[in-house]
Formats: structure tokens, sequence, C-alpha cells
DNA sequence: CGAACTTGCGTCATCGATGTTGCAGGTTCT
DNA sequence: AGAACCTGCAACATCGATGACGCAAGTTCG
């Protein structure tokens, strides 16, 4: 159950177009096995989506976003969402789901992670003259890009991903 | 001819699994012309990415990146890169091609990208404590994200993305 | 031991996408 | 007008993925 899960992940991390034939063969199991748990290819994919939702929620649970200092909180956060990204990175990418309580859920991640950033700005963590849509679109980007190195440590990893967020990579002279 | 990588690009950035039928219909051609032009859907997929590619590789050339100041190399190449990137995200993301002329223009433009950075860092552009793989992973990235839009002036998206690639999005107070 | 459950294997039906071909109608150039 | 060319349309064959069975063998409990 788990184990097919995790090699769907597997398998279709690297080739999303890839068979149930081959999902199964990562698994250890016969391609049928797989079809009884799963009605479908799609009933496959909400249950990792649902999975992986519900990982990412705990993930900022954890990290109590909305009663920690904000850097604090975006440090924490992003080193708990990386360990799950790297290992359900799939199944998060297709977050929309048609399940509602799924997609409830990923609203609220969404909702929170957005009351962080305004929080961020008005503690003058974050730059009051960008916006903070940009910001957090640009923080997202970065979760992905950092989420590819599938070794090294996550709280490493976090650090300097917040730190290329808030300092960028430049020597600060400008132009 | 165009007329039909450009209908392939706008369905399959989409939809990078929609059939033929549809990139024929957003083409406004029968399926069997589409087949007749590309034996097969896999060399339609190729002749995007060289196309891709060669804009690609003219959007580096046009910027000058070798012999002008690193910072406005980088804004020139950033903007040109963007309005090819715009149009023709899906092609280029599938870069990796088959064809030995297309994977030497692609990594020529590789080549030349890692060089503007080493420059920018000698020039005091980039800071001396940043990793320049990372730094270019970043700057990726943040293509990859400015790309998504797709209305609004490149110049003014590269802009904002090079004033984030370099100073961040933080105020500055540091931890 | 015996019942309930799960799994692997082989089989089968179905379906959609792909790719090919022949034919008829339309355009362009000479 | 005639030749060469391109296109749409319809039909066809093929192929791989999907999903549904039944059956035999294995396990886990009581």
């Amino acid at each position: 159950m788990r184990a097919i899960l995790e090699a769907a992940e597997r398998v279709l991390s690297r080739n999303p177009a890839a068979t149930m034939e081959q999902i199964a063969e990562a698994a250890g199991v016969a391609r049928t096995t797989v079809h009884r748990r799963f009605a479908s290819r799609e009933a496959l994919v909400d249950a990792m989506a649902a999975w992986a939702t519900r990982q990412f929620a705990e993930a900022m649970d954890a990290a109590h976003t909305d009663s920690t200092p904000p850097l604090v909180a975006l440090y924490q956060a992003t080193a708990n969402v990386l360990r799950v990204k790297i290992d359900w990175g799939f199944a998060m990418s297709r977050a929309l789901s048609d399940d509602p309580e799924v997609a409830r859920v990923h609203s609220d991640v969404e909702r929170r992670c957005e009351e962080l950033f305004r929080r961020a700005q008005d503690a003058g963590v974050l730059r009051a003259d960008v916006d903070v849509v940009w910001a957090k679109r640009v923080y997202y980007a970065l979760c992905h890009e950092a989420a590819q190195d599938r070794e090294g440590d996550p709280d490493a990893m976090a650090t300097r991903l917040v730190d290329t967020l808030l300092r960028g990579v430049g020597a600060g002279q400008g132009l």
C-alpha cells in the first residue's frame, strides 16, 4: 500500500508517462495487485496527491507559522517542506485534486503561506517595495529547485535557500 | 510548417500528453497533414527542440555575453531569453535532443552562460562566497518562473528578475 | 486443521493514439 | 489548359496501456 505509493512516486518523478507495469515492478508486486488497490491510474495519482498533501500540511503545522517570528517560521517551514518535497516531488506538483477535502487542506496551506509572507513584510523582514505575490513565487521556485538535490541535509539546504531568497547572490553595489 | 510548430508549442505547453489530433486542430490542419510533415510524434518534438534551441542561441548571441560588462550582458541576455522562453517554454524544456548539431549548439549556450557567471563573480557583481553552480541554478529557476507570465514587457520582467537575483527580497538586516 | 484473505500469473476485452494509404478537390506555376 | 503539388477526408492496420477475471498457491488467524 504505502510501498506502492512510494514506488509510484519514485517511477513517476523520473518519467510521468510511466506505465502501471513499471510502477508495479518498482513496487515488487504484480500489475494486477496495483489495480486491486487502486481502481484506475487516476485513483492512484489521486491517492498520491492526497498523501503528499497531508504530509505537506503536517510540515507546515510543525513550523507554527502563525505564532513564531516570521524569519524563524520561514526557516522551519522551509526545512520541513523540503524534507517532504524531496520524497514526494511528483505527487506535490499534481496537487490539484478533485477530492474536496484534499483541495481544502491544500488551499489552507496556501493561505497560511501567504499570511506568513505578509507578516514577514510587516515585520520588516521582506522589503516593502517588493510584491508579496512575486516574493512567494520566487520562494516556491527556489524550493522546487532545492528539492532537486536528493542528497544533502535539508536544514543546510533551507539555510542556503532562505539566504538566497532574502539577500540574493549579488555583491551589493547595485547598478 | 511554422504554424504547426507554434500550435504544438501552444498545446503541449498546456498539456504535454496532448494528442496529435489536438495539435493538428490547434494548427487548423488535418491530423494527416501533421504526419506528412513530421514522420512521428518524436520527430515533431525534435523539430520543436531544434527550432527553440536555435532561437535560444540567437538570443544569447544578441547579448554579446563575452564582450560586454557582466551586469549589462546579464540584463540583455535575460530579456532576450525571456522573449524566447515565453513562446517556446515547452520546446526549451525538452532541449535534450538526439541531433548532434542541436546538442552542440545547446552545450555551447550553456558554456557561454557559465562563463558569464564566472566573469560576473570576478568583477565583483556576484558575491564571492556563493557557489557559481547554485547561482546559475537560481537564475535558471527565476527565468523559468518569470516566463510563466505570458503578458507583460520582457524588459521590465528582466529588470525585476535580475534585481531579485542579485538583491533578493529581504530588507537586509539579516538574521 | 480449516476459513478468510491476499497475491501472482495468465488471459481476455477494450480503447485510444499512432501511422499509413488512396482518393478527390483545390491551388500555383508554366 | 495541363502538370505538379498540397490538402482534407475517410478508412485501415497496429500497438500499447488499461482494466477485469478466474484460478492456484501462499499467508495469517481462529
